[in-house]
DNA sequence: ATGAAAGCGCTAACAA
DNA sequence: TTGTTAGCGCTTTCAT
């Protein structure tokens, strides 16, 4: 491996020129510039990333904190590690992955200068892992809002205002009784931000509009669809519309309805809060679009702030537009 | 931030005897060692990990090079992540994310020293890559087996045994038409291996046992799967036996046939090929069950092995049995 | 516009 | 069993 003095002794420069021509940092001839570059080229050099670090404070990667836990759509959690890599490779940065041993490899990446900073996935209503990174002397950017984000920052979807959107849409329609097909009952038993959230605001909403409403966790595949409709239906007789916050639930709710011989938006008129866009679901759906690649980008873009010196933490909320592909009607009657 | 030396100085010892207590490479007194790990506990101490990479050429990370192909399934990309990185921290290594700029990358990692080792998943049969990573000079593990793995260390599913299981199987119940349902088509064009390998394994098989074959690309989904059930139907009138390498397009299948009024294994017999054990997939059937888990963790103690001065390159397949779920019985007339 | 040289924090000879 | 110290390869003052 050729090392920066390799470098400055091909070129016929002192060590320090090399560095300032890989920096920027200095001005530099373009004689010398074309010199060291051409050394460079020669040599297939690369800085050794270890005495970079050790050198400038610097390591140049950041960490990305993804619990794959069970209850969360994979093909989301894909979709938020793809934009974090891209967009974290367009600012020079590489990313290292955490996955379990949450409070103890916070703190091993972090005090060992692994990292620059730190993005964490997934944040619960009162996360413990808020508490830790606080304590912490490295950026954090937390994609989800805990109740109190503690001076660290945040990006997520506006649920509350997807919400609101959704039941307005709807009760604009007619509708009077209207019912919320949530995430996994495991997903709210731990509090997860975004279940607690959209649970809420679709509430509060609901109540502000005045009409009745039900909130119902449900699991995925076509026995926990039927259990869910069953305890909808139970709660709320002639529900004509349902708010589903739950992809994998789609297929087998779909299917589920056809059976019973019931239209969409005839009978029933359906509005998906979901991370694929409208068109790519099982059937063209009335659509909130969660714009999780933008979540990502933005997360590690407030991260790269913080990381550049950036001090006053911030909560960012994306929104989305209602996106109608027909999927509902007034209610029946 | 501690260093080496306040934990030294607190413990009144030489940095050499911190380092070598954290080393184990060297025996302490038992009454030197608990005054070292004290000072370090009450410190807070973590090495830096750039310096210790500087100084011992190791940097405990290895780079997962993991591209998040849409025709590859993101519940085996998921389950190879985590199996990797939890077996990578069993041996106190990080795991590094790479997801694009392939060649780039690999070549900036490994260069840079950023990495140990490399882990490299979804090879093609004349994969490119495989040609750089030859390049470098960090150990490497291939997931998948190319064409010409030119000393590098691979594991695999045996794809290749798996299809001549099932075919044995079918054959001994008597069929002598069996279809496979294989990869997405986009799969196949660019010739991923796991792909190719098991589509010539059933033929091979096929044409061992004297059974017509034919082997057919599908696309999950409704639409794709009829359109891959027509194909397979013109080809092979009367086929009585699925080989199902698809678990994206089980439900539509399962459903398609429900539909048709053919029953399970009455009119059809059904064999899958599915990272998902047999009883977690939409009904039970008789398959066999990729053990991505046990690959991933093959994979990272074979890289583990190599990083430390293991030289022999090595193939490594991994088998599975038949579980009978009773989707498969005896054709039809 | 460029160079010289002092660290950054750790590991591992070499010594004792 | 423990200590001393020369690097590892880079960045960045301080000089010129």
């Amino acid at each position: 491996m050729a090392t920066i003095v390799d470098v400055a002794a091909a070129a016929g420069v002192s060590t320090s020129t090399v560095s300032y021509v890989l920096s920027g940092k200095r001005t530099i001839s373009p004689a010398t510039r074309s010199r060291v570059h051409r050394a460079i080229a020669e040599l297939g050099y690369r800085p050794h990333a270890g005495a970079r670090a050790l050198a400038s404070n610097r390591t140049d990667v950041i960490g990305l904190v993804a619990p794959l836990r069970e209850d969360v759509d994979v093909n989301v959690i894909m979709q938020f590690v793809r934009s974090v890599t891209t967009t974290a490779r367009g600012h020079d940065l590489d990313v290292l992955l955490l996955t379990k041993e949450e409070d103890a490899g916070l703190r091993r990446v972090s005090a060992g200068s692994l990292v620059d900073g730190l993005l964490v996935m997934d944040i619960e209503a009162d996360d413990p892992r808020v508490e830790v990174l606080t304590g912490l002397d490295r950026p954090t950017v937390l994609i989800g809002v805990p109740r109190d984000p503690r001076g660290l920052s945040c990006v997520d979807f506006d649920f509350v205002g997807a919400a609101r959107t959704v039941v307005t849409h709807l009760s604009a329609l007619g509708h009077r009784r209207i019912a919320f097909l949530a995430s996994p009952p495991r997903a709210l038993d731990r509090h997860a931000g975004y279940a607690e959230r959209v649970r809420d605001g679709f509430l509060d909403a609901a109540r502000a509009a005045g009409v009745e409403a039900v909130h119902q966790p449900c699991e995925p595949g076509p026995a926990g669809v039927r259990r869910a409709l069953d305890a909808v239906r139970a709660g709320l007789p002639g529900v004509g519309a349902l708010v589903v916050h739950n992809e994998a639930a789609l297929p087998a709710l779909l299917a589920l309805l056809a059976e019973e011989g019931l239209s969409v938006p005839g009978d029933v008129s359906i509005v998906t809060i979901a991370a694929s866009a409208g068109d790519e679901l099982p059937r063209p759906l009335t659509s909130l679009t969660v714009p999780v690649p933008e979540i990502g980008r933005t997360a590690v873009e407030m991260l790269v702030a913080r990381i550049g010196g950036e001090r006053t933490a911030e909560t960012r909320l994306l929104g989305a537009r209602l996106e109608d592909r027909g999927s509902t009607a007034a209610p029946r009657g």
